[in-house]
RNA sequence: GGGCGCAUAGCUCAGCUGGCAGAGCGCUUCCCUUACAAGGAAGAUGUCGGGGGUUCGAGUCCCUCUGCGCCCACCA
């Protein structure tokens, strides 16, 4: 047991002690616990191709504070921490990072080194070439910097105190989360929940990819509504369109059923302008007659209404963008005449943005651009980290059935969100709003190269077809595979791509088809069962709010088709962080501070208290103030404990009120003096409110009520027994007082263990040979509080302290008379400490009068000289 | 267009089942006091966004308006 220190400091506290906890496995999991007993928590591993954000900090620590009271609190604690490595945004950074570029069609070089290493020579428009390299080098290349960057995390969590059992560790990339997320698709594909389709397909042009909808976000962006005549036989019909340069794929034209404005043209067709296509007039209920000119031109595809009208009024495919975002070099099949095969030379091989610039000046020269353009600004969507808008291209994908196309699994989602229990509670109305929302199944298949890849092979025909309604499935015991490297059972290496042989599924999935199945990752479903039944269905799922619909979301719905099942009881949706100026924070913004900074400058514990002391679920602004307020209780807790510590000695064997064992009843036997038992008794009453709230995830709640106590008891109780303690008036009201003070401590570092895991484990290493966060949570011991309203001392306390503040003396200076007079409460209260208050106030006559209200009347000492 | 949330001191926010408007920061004053000067003791500061209602009583419950934030929404 370490010596106090002479002047208690927080500097330097942070390496020691969580060096200590994984030397002692303080927070290790035990393996043999029940189910009853365990309290799991399923944390989202951070996305680690980025830099480490104030908001991770925030949120991970509310949520460690909660794991820190379940475990104090008796429960066996599951929390494990994985990364989320796997994807898009990886692939992107080490694009950046090296100057590469994966192409799958370069062949491997087993020599490579990348042109350099570190971010990209910075400054717009530096426009370095990015180098293509092969898969499997572009996937090591991911793999060398991931593991860079999940270090640097590693260390931040681990100075920030975050309570993990980091034994448990993975990362989405791993051989577990693979095995784990090809075992579930295959699953999935076998209940007949995952299938495959060609279909239009939302697609990213400069990734070049699918995305799914959760991706997708709308983007006010300038654009111009062309009015466009179309030629009919009784004269033209004019349509707005904002994308003039979709002309050559329009495959009809749409209005309003009950527009009786184009009720006579129903059935009929008109001649698309330059192109003279011959498309027809037809009529459905999405067409909205207050939109434009009230009839709208239809292509395949402008937009996902086109989609849908493509669909449902069973209209041919006219598709001219490629997945490069650019027009088709080829002309189009349904261009009859030399003239319009000509017009269209004029956009092959454009760009789209560059397409309209060339389809507006034919319109314009042709006279069908009536008008000029018209500017407006309208919403677009874009892939939520793209740079240009997406476009429909039609493609093969796989897709989860997530109840976007089938109302009875919809439900059976929505009664999923019921189950949940939120905290707070008005985030379910996002989860509901989404499920309501959506307008098609999950697609999962991703035309990228860092990924979990799709463990499937389709059989090559004899004619070289492939047949993708027939795919071939792995043996669950050799996952996990890459179909693009071996081969599937039956067959050798070289059948690949020959007619008769196989080919490999070339897609990886989605990053959230992995990270659905964090539960079953981190529980290790395929391959320990036994551990698993231990903490699933989980306990707790903290994360943030923008991902209720990916993450969330898409783990439920993973969780209700494996196991029928809510993945877990409970749900903390953490707020926002935002700047000064109350805008949410962002790097773009360059307001962004970075964690280890505020470590070493205001100390971990500091930095901790201001993400705890923010309401679950509210947004949130930066504050370094509350950082030092922080500080302050750190420091406060380091030297009160010195002080009580002096008075009563270290010993380990005066442990009291339950800290180690039941201690039940030996308690408060030495308190006897009302002013301590008045003390522990509000001590319970904090112990209450705190564990009631904790119980409630309300960490915020359960610091405030035990902070209003602490700093009462520091201010107002250790000043008044401070006299007592030194043994002024002798041993017996010395022992009790120091038995209370003694107590108070031991509970106080409890309560604040959560919020400041160093200070408090610091101060309580003063007195034990164990963690703090191996203690027992305080209960109540049961104090009978004494006819003593302690609020009545305070009061007198103040406003003694006021008139010699007044007086501007020292606060040590005697008071020669003080004449109380109160009500018989009031009165109680005073004589019952009236020896503690002479003792604080330096009082030397102290008299005590009935009468109608709290009156007092302070003597000092004239001043001297 | 739909939904959710927020609005309390100069600033950041508590105020949980309706019962005397609070804390911290900042500001002002005093105190080198034996746990604490990166400290301590005290002080000033309010149209609880506007309007209406329920109630003996409303910051709190209901209605409505305004402002801000976030999420969602078929890009003609």
């Amino acid at each position: 047991m370490p010596a106090i220190p002479e002047r208690p400091t927080l500097d330097g506290i942070e390496a020691r002690w969580a060096e200590r906890w994984e030397a002692d496995g303080v927070y290790r999991f035990d393996r043999t616990a029940q189910r009853g007993s365990v309290f799991s928590i399923d944390t989202p591993p951070p996305t680690v191709s980025g830099s480490i954000h104030m908001g991770t900090v925030f949120g991970y620590t509310q949520t460690d504070s909660l794991a820190r009271y379940r475990r104090m609190a008796g429960r066996d604690v599951f929390y494990p921490i994985g990364w989320d490595d796997n994807g898009l945004a990886t692939e992107r950074r080490v694009q950046n990072f090296y100057g590469v570029r994966c192409d799958p069609s370069q062949p491997f070089d087993a020599d490579f080194t990348p042109p350099f290493r570190g971010d990209a020579p910075s400054g717009k428009g530096s426009g370095h070439q990015e180098i293509p390299i092969s898969r499997p080098n572009f996937v090591t290349l991911c793999h060398e910097l991931t593991a860079t960057d999940e270090a640097v995390f590693e260390e931040l969590f681990r100075r920030l105190g975050l309570s993990f059992d980091w034994t448990l560790q993975y990362a989405t990339i791993d051989d577990v989360s693979r095995r784990t997320s090809q075992l579930a698709f295959l699953h999935n594909l076998q209940r007949g929940e995952a299938y495959s389709a060609e279909a239009p397909t939302v697609w990213d042009v400069d990734d070049r990819t699918a995305v799914a909808q959760a991706e997708i976000e709308d983007r006010e962006r300038p654009g111009a509504y062309h009015l466009l005549a179309f030629h009919g036989p009784d004269g033209d019909v004019l349509i707005d369109t904002t994308r003039p340069e979709l002309l050559v794929s329009c495959v009809a034209m749409v209005a309003h059923p009950d527009d009786e404005r184009y009720a006579p043209l129903a059935g009929s067709t008109v001649r698309t302008p330059i192109f003279g296509v011959e498309v027809p007039v037809v009529t459905h209920p999405l067409a909205q007659p207050d939109k434009g000119t009230g009839i709208a031109m239809v292509c395949t595809f402008g937009d996902t209404t086109d989609v849908t009208w493509w669909r449902e009024l069973d209209l041919p495919t006219r598709s001219v963008i490629g997945r490069d975002g650019r027009f088709a070099a080829a002309t189009p099949p349904w261009l009859a005449d030399d003239a319009a095969r000509a017009a269209y030379g004029a956009l092959a091989g454009l760009t789209v943005k560059q397409a309209q610039s060339a389809m507006v000046e034919q319109l314009r020269a042709s006279g069908d651009l009536r008008g000029d353009p018209r500017p407006i600004t309208h919403p677009v969507k874009f892939y939520e980290r793209g740079s240009r808008p997406l476009e429909i291209v039609t493609s093969r994908q796989w897709y989860i059935r997530n109840g976007g196309r089938d109302q009875d699994r919809r439900d059976a989602f929505l009664t999923r969100g019921k189950e949940l229990d939120w905290f707070p509670d008005h985030m379910r109305h996002r989860y509901d709003h989404w499920v309501e929302g959506l307008n098609g199944d999950w697609l999962v298949s991703r035309q990228r190269f860092f990924g979990v890849p799709i463990p499937l092979w389709y059989p090559v025909g004899d004619d070289g077809a492939i047949d993708h309604d027939h795919p071939m499935v792995p043996d669950a015991s050799t996952l996990p595979i890459d179909p693009s490297a071996e081969a599937p059972p039956g067959y050798t290496p070289d059948q690949r791509g020959r007619p008769g042989g196989f080919i490999g599924d070339p897609d990886v999935m989605d990053t959230w088809a992995t990270s659905s199945l964090t539960p079953q990752i981190a529980a290790r479903w395929v391959d320990e069962p036994n551990l698993f039944a231990r903490v699933f269905p989980m306990d707790l799922r903290p994360q943030g709010p923008e991902i209720i619909r990916t993450w969330l979301f898409s783990t439920v719905v993973r969780s209700h088709y494996e196991h029928d099942a809510l993945p877990w009881a409970n749900t903390t949706i953490n707020g926002w962080i935002l700047d000064p100026d109350r805008k949410k924070m962002s790097k773009s913004k360059g307001n962004v501070v970075t964690p280890m900074a505020l470590f070493d400058q205001y100390g971990t514990d500091a930095v901790r208290y201001w993400a705890i002391s923010a309401r679950p679920g509210v947004d949130t602004a930066f504050s370094e103030d509350q950082m030092k307020v922080g500080r302050r209780l750190a420091t406060k807790l380091l030297n009160v404990t010195k002080f009580v510590l002096g008075l009563v000695g270290g010993a380990d064997g005066d442990t009291v009120g339950g800290a180690d064992g039941d201690g039940q009843g030996e308690a408060d036997s030495d308190a006897v003096d009302p002013v301590d038992l008045a003390m522990l008794a509000r001590l319970d009453a904090t112990i209450t409110e705190a564990t009631t709230a904790f119980e409630s995830f309300d960490y915020a709640r359960a610091l405030e009520r035990t902070e209003a106590f602490f700093w009462w008891f520091c201010d107002d109780y250790v000043e008044l027994v401070k006299g007592r303690a030194y043994g002024g008036r002798g041993h017996g009201p010395a022992a009790s007082a120091r038995h209370a003070l003694r107590q108070a401590i031991e509970v106080l570092q409890r309560l604040l263990a959560p919020t400041l895991p160093y200070a408090t484990e610091e101060s309580w290493s003063w007195s034990h040979d164990g963690s703090v966060h191996a203690a027992r949570w305080p209960q109540p011991v049961g104090t009978v509080a004494p006819a003593l309203d302690l609020d009545v001392v305070s009061e007198v306390l103040g406003r003694v302290r006021r008139v010699k503040t007044e007086a501007k003396v020292s606060q040590r200076a005697t008071v020669t008379r003080l004449a109380v007079q109160g009500t018989p409460t009031q009165v109680a209260a005073i004589d019952a400490a009236r020896a503690d208050l002479a003792d604080a106030l330096t009082i030397s006559t102290l008299v005590v009068v009935d009468g109608p209200d709290l009156a007092l009347d302070v003597e000092l000492s004239p001043p001297a000289g």
